[in-house]
Parts: C-alpha cells; structure tokens; sequence
DNA sequence: TTCATATTTCCAGTAATATGAAAATGTGAA
DNA sequence: TTCACATTTTCATATTACTGGAAATATGAA
C-alpha cells in the first residue's frame, strides 16, 4: 500500500459522519445497508450522504451493489486490514532492546458463530 | 473512545506528511527523534513540520520529550492501538452467520529482540 | 553576556473540503 | 406510458486546512 492511497483512505475516516457510516458498516457485515437507510439511522441528507459516501468508495473502504432501486453499501473489510496494517507496519523496527511495544492488539478471529 | 475523538486521530494521519512522519515514528520505537531529524528525513521545513507534528500532537498521536534544545518526538502506541480497536470493533456484530470475515491481522507481538 | 542552534508562532495567500436545496437520473410498479 | 421513489449531480456558499518566509522564543555553549 503507498502512502498516498493510505492518506487517501485517512481523509475518507477523518470525517465525524463518514466514520459512523463506515463503522456501522463494519458492524453490519456484508449485507450492508441501502443508502436510504444509513441516512435515516444517521439523521444526513440524502444529498450529504451521498457525497460522504463517495468519499469512502473513492477510497476503496465500501463497496456497493446495486439491487433495485436500492444501492447497498458495505465495509470493504479486506482494504480496511490493508489499512491498519499500513498504520502498525514496520513497528519499532528501527528501534533497540527498548522498545517492549505491543504494536497490535489480540487478534478478533472470524466470527463462526457458533460452528 | 468517542466517535469525535477519532475522527480528530484520523484527521491528523489523514495528510500525506503527517502520515509519513507517524509512520517514521511508529518505526522508530519509544526513543523517538528529534523535530529536526524528522524535517531533515522527510524534507520538510521547519515551520511546515512543526505545523504537522502539532496536529499529531492534538490528537494525541504522538509524545514529545524534551532534551536539552532538542526535543524529541516519538508515537504513542496506546493511542494507535486505540484507534486501530475503535475502527474494527464490533466488526460483524449486526451480521448473520455469512459473515467470515476476520475483522483483524494476525496479532505481531511485542518484540522481544532475541530476548 | 553574547552567540549559535532548535523549535515554534505569526501571518497572509492559496487551496481544499463541507453543506444542502434544487434539479437530474435511474429503477421498478401500475 | 405515467408515476413514485431512491439516489446522485449540480451549484453557490461557507468553512477549514496547508504552506513557508520572517520573526519570536528557548536552550545550551563560549
């Protein structure tokens, strides 16, 4: 991942609005939510999601599939490891004995909810 | 941690300089470097970086130590965790049994450089 | 003190982003 | 077709962020 396409991604998150549409997209799963329906759970605009939600497709973070009359967006989960990877990589690697940082926290294994 | 204050992290990493420079620190360990070293890596004048470093300073990115006239700058990794926890949490809790993706990397421990 | 260096603050010009009403587009139902 | 609805685009305005020269501040060395 290249530094620019990872500030690309940043600005897309760096947003109160967009953050809650991309964390309630990562709540959500792959199903997704329609745009209307992010809208009314997040009290936005139509015409303001839709901008926000450009953001966050420009950047590569959601993916949208079209059903309808409806279009539901999801978190694209693969760029946002891709993400936290860019942000953790390389930890304390140029550092000595010193550094006892815990560069990650416990992994959270796939959900195989109950087999 | 609250929505806002992330969405501040994430505007403060969301600058191709600022990106670089945190990432030169989260690289760099607990020791740090000084602000002079960081312009001198990255290319940046002294006043543009002090600009950055204090953004990542408000959002609570980085650390600064003072030594001498030098002072030194290095990530702090609890906030970093934060912010990787709080953009993957509850990844798929909305979801059904589709939902297979893993939500984080594998965990890098601490490094315990040959003990 | 006086000087040199490290860093920050001030400032003004420039650029980028956010907002939402109104209009346009796309889609399926009647 | 015609209609109703979902979503996006356009657009004008408002707000915020970026940049780096010049000046100010802080610290230690001579």
């Amino acid at each position: 991942m290249k530094n620019s396409d990872a500030a690309i991604a940043l600005s897309a998150l760096a947003h109160d609005k967009r953050l809650e549409i991309f964390r309630l997209l990562v709540k959500r799963g792959p199903e997704g939510y329609a745009a209307g329906v992010i809208a009314g759970k997040l009290g936005i605009p139509a015409p303001t999601l839709s901008f926000h939600i450009k953001e966050l497709d420009r950047a590569g973070l959601v993916g949208a599939r079209q059903d309808g009359r409806f279009i539901h967006y999801s978190a694209n989960f693969v760029a946002m490891r891709k993400l936290v990877d860019f942000l953790t990589d390389h930890c304390c690697s140029l550092a000595d004995e010193s550094c006892t940082t815990d560069c990650l926290p416990a992994a959270q294994p796939a959900r195989r909810k109950r087999a």
